[in-house]
DNA sequence: GCGACAG
DNA sequence: ATCTTGTCGC
């Protein structure tokens, strides 16, 4: 599989993936947790374009510990269009995930999984295409609804599109606004809310997403902006 | 028609 | 995503 270059050919293959049925994963007791990580140049405002610069990176953690990390620079290949995230940021995720060593287990990422038009976000196909189980965390549903819930950490509650769940809020930590959870490629619901919570070290946002971040902007270095 | 719209 | 400002808590 590859990625798609134009909004057609994306959106045919994410309507290939809304049917897929990919052998469910359940994660064991002890699993490496990877977190992949894109930023752009500071000062960069609206949807972006092709070309703009970028940098990637990515961390696999053994529980506490960061296993290895990996990091790229390189450029988006379309702007952001909502649905069409693969568009500009999909390759450039593949890259740095595939440098890591040693692999993950399971892969976090800042996307939707069927929250999504055509059931089928950047969570879902990234895994696809790594053949890797993925859950996506992201801080706002794509076009689901739910209420919040209880401002207790673990509380959950459903996101809907129609009478479908398709992603969870959960609560991570008391007194902060809760994060969407969404099962990805082989996760399902259950393993998707225990990933994140088993790697969240006390903080709002997984540790690995955390980690992949600061390894990316630390990659961006002073480089400056528009 | 208008607003909303993963990053 | 990124920026800015302000506020609160340790």
């Amino acid at each position: 599989m590859h990625w798609p270059t134009t909004p057609a050919e994306l959106e045919a293959a994410q309507n290939e993936l809304a049917t897929a049925s990919p052998p469910p994963w359940t994660p064991p007791h002890h699993i490496l947790i990877g977190g992949v990580w894109v930023c752009f140049p500071r000062g960069l405002t609206g949807p972006g374009e092709a070309g703009d610069p970028a940098w990637a990176a990515a961390v696999v953690m053994d529980g506490p510990r960061v296993a290895g990390r990996s990091a790229i620079a390189g450029a988006a290949s379309a702007s952001y269009v909502p649905g069409l995230l693969a568009l500009r940021i999909g390759p450039l995720l593949e890259d740095v995930v595939r440098r890591l060593t040693p692999g993950p287990d399971v892969l976090l990422l800042d996307a939707t999984g069927r929250d999504h038009p055509r059931r089928a976000g950047l969570a879902v196909q990234l895994g696809a295409v790594l053949d890797l189980p993925s859950v996506g965390v992201t801080h706002r549903p794509l076009i689901a609804a739910g209420e919040w819930p209880a401002d207790v950490p673990g509380a959950i509650a459903p996101l809907a599109d129609g009478d479908e769940q398709v992603a969870t809020w959960l609560r991570t930590r008391a007194g902060t606004r809760p994060l969407v959870v969404h099962p990805g490629w082989r996760t399902g619901l259950p393993a998707a809310v225990r990933v994140v919570s088993s790697s969240l070290a006390g903080r709002r946002t997984p540790e690995p997403l955390r980690r992949a971040r600061q390894v990316a902007r630390l990659a961006r270095g002073s480089v400056r902006g528009p």
